[in-house]
RNA sequence: UGACCCAUGGUGUAACGGUAGCACAAGUGAUUUUGGUUCACUCGGCCCAGGUUCGAAUCCUGGUGGGUCAACCA
């Protein structure tokens, strides 16, 4: 069949987002013949995030989209803070969320002694000079953001006294804090970022990487711009903070006198009901509010691997969600709606039942076992069918039955018929109930032996299907139920003395035993499955053989909750 | 009471001086051996005031609102 093509429709749908016409415009004006080189940046202190991921879709798909490069670098010029832990995960979770840097991996380190030669040039030109404050001193000569800062009194320190001292500084003959090369700007700037700011502190710190060579390090702000122009780096794209020092990376590049990248700001991500903060990430992990940075319930890309997010519904969130200059926070439902979207056609159906009740069907024979056929995945027929054995007694969910239904319940009830799923259709007969506890222990049904699916007869509308697994096939699992929520709220810290630890979900993690079909056995390589009708699970790197564990990746969209709250 | 940035449905994001569109969310209906999926439909928006223009979400001015900046963090 041919398709009628609309005149004008050919042209590509998707629209240019900010940076991309800035790129295009830059190609246009033959800026960089034409090249186009982005990085992403990472300091390594800490696992990546939701937001990272926004920001490594962003770098490596302009420089795929441009025909450019992309680089990793390691923003590593804080010792302290940094070690070769978040260097590894950070490439394993760029790896995984299908990014490939090929042989450009760099650190800011690899810069040092081409940084140190940088601000010699600084001192030599007169624009940088070493200051004996105290840090306590200079912020407070730094003025505030209305009130105009006053100038060191070392500022006027000739050129060779400062050489001289700062070669004495990198060779260790100071003790942390008592020195730092700042650069020679404007004390009155009305932008705090130009007011001489540091360029170089003492620190007597092991770094990761090259140990105990150095004992002065470069500040952020002198060494990312550098780095950026050393890489020959085209489009350097950062966060809407880095705004406010976009002047200074500019004055470096030019006062130095080298290549000058382009730096572009966005808006970072934020979502609705989560931690998007390296350091409370870093505390609820340290304090023990979590199992580790893996924990299904975090939002590092590590914590949604675990989860059971797959790569792609990551990078179609990042490529919906857009980028702009305009705070924002997303609806953690766009998220959920992208790996929903992708596990519904990749995830197998499996019949599994959380909260167990026996249903016995009083006229179907004791020692019968049928094997019923089911599809594993109606979205996909490749994905072929599976064998489930039926039998007089299964378990259903209890909340599938009600002595006492209302309205919009259309499940299993006292004299009621419903369908279980690639089986027979059923009627209720009887319940038995624990005589202490009132409890429902049994349910007693008849089964209808010409409505097992496939027949003519299974074709009759019956109000609900329920799922069920045979009570002597079925296979326990352990159950990690993730709430929807891990934060109630967007926590505001400056509310009332409250903490964002305050506004944790005490629910979030709810462990069960559910009884699995036992196809479960042979499946479980295939990584995550829809349990039918309760949502998306993941089996967890926990799981053995002998202990099966699940976790819930994202629920079903959940109608039934909708007809309860209309009624 | 400084500088810089931002302002389009509930949430995001387009429109580049010429019909305000898309996605999520929400609602209605149809299909369905998952209250899932799918399909159709509906709801709902240009911060305010001036100006330029035949024509302004778009350009200009002024308000208003929000954000960022005062680590020897990044």
């Amino acid at each position: 069949m041919e398709e009628t093509k609309i005149p004008g429709d050919d042209k590509p749908t998707r629209s240019l987002n900010f940076i991309e016409e800035i790129i295009e415009e830059d190609i246009r004006n033959g800026i960089n013949e034409g090249r186009v080189h982005t990085r992403f940046p990472p300091e390594p202190n800490g696992y990546l995030h939701i937001g990272h991921a926004k920001s490594i879709c962003l770098n490596f798909g302009l420089g795929k989209k441009y025909g450019g490069k992309t680089n990793l670098r390691f923003d590593d010029t804080n010792p302290v803070k940094e070690d070769v832990e978040y260097v590894d995960s950070i490439m394993e979770d760029v790896k995984w969320l299908g990014f490939d840097w090929e042989d450009r991996l760099f650190y800011a380190s690899d810069y040092f002694e081409q940084l140190y030669e940088y601000a010699r040039i600084l001192i030599s030109k007169g624009k940088a000079y070493v200051c004996d404050m105290t840090a306590d001193e200079i912020g407070e000569t730094r003025g505030t953001p209305t009130r105009p800062g006053t100038e060191s009194i070392f500022r006027s320190r000739l050129v060779e006294e400062n050489l001289d001292i700062f070669a004495r500084m990198r060779a260790g003959e100071f003790p942390d804090g008592s020195k730092v090369l700042r650069a020679k700007i404007d004390m009155a700037s009305p932008n705090m970022h130009m007011r001489d700011p540091v360029l170089y502190r003492i620190l007597h710190t092991t770094h990761h990487r090259t140990g105990d060579r150095w004992c002065i390090y470069p500040m952020y702000d002198f060494a990312h711009g550098q780095s950026d122009s050393i890489e020959r780096i085209t489009h350097s794209i950062c966060t809407l903070e880095f705004e406010v020092h976009r002047p200074l990376y500019d004055w470096f590049i030019r006062e130095i006198g080298i290549y000058a990248p382009r730096q572009i700001e966005f808006a970072r991500l934020n979502v609705t009901y989560t931690v998007m903060s390296k350091r409370k990430l870093l505390e609820l992990v340290r304090d023990g509010n979590v199992n580790g940075w893996d924990d299904p319930r975090m939002p590092t890309i590590c914590g949604l691997r675990r989860r059971g997010f797959t790569p792609e519904s990551i990078r179609t969130f990042a490529d919906t969600i857009g980028v702009a200059k305009r705070d924002n926070v997303i609806d953690v439902s766009l998220l959920e709606f992208c790996i929903r979207e992708d596990l519904n056609r990749r995830a197998n159906r499996l019949m599994a039942v959380l909260n167990p009740v026996k249903l016995i069907l009083d006229n179907y024979p004791a020692d019968l076992v049928e094997e019923m056929e089911a599809v594993n995945n109606p979205e996909d027929d490749s994905k072929g069918k599976r064998m489930m054995p039926f039998s007089k007694t299964l378990y259903i969910e209890r909340e599938d039955f009600m002595e006492d239904p209302p309205n919009k319940f259309f499940r299993l009830a006292p004299g009621r018929e419903v369908r279980l799923k690639a089986a027979y259709i059923i009627c209720c007969e009887s319940v038995v109930k624990d005589p202490g506890t009132g409890e429902i222990t049994e349910i007693h049904c008849t089964y209808d032996p010409q409505t097992k699916s496939g027949m003519p007869e299974s074709n009759r509308k019956v109000k609900g299907t329920l799922h069920w697994v045979s009570e002597k096939h079925a296979v326990s699992a352990e159950v990690r139920l993730y709430d929807r929520l891990f934060i109630k709220e967007n926590p505001d810290e400056t509310v009332e003395g409250k903490t964002y630890k305050d506004f944790l979900n005490p629910d979030s993690l709810k462990v069960v035993t559910a009884m699995i079909e036992p196809s479960v056995n042979s499946a479980r390589e295939a990584g995550k499955f829809q349990f039918e009708r309760n949502g998306y699970f993941s089996v967890d790197k926990d799981s053995t053989p002998q202990h099966l564990v699940f976790n819930r990746v994202v629920p079903l969209k959940d109608s039934w909750a909708k007809a309860e709250k209309v009624k």
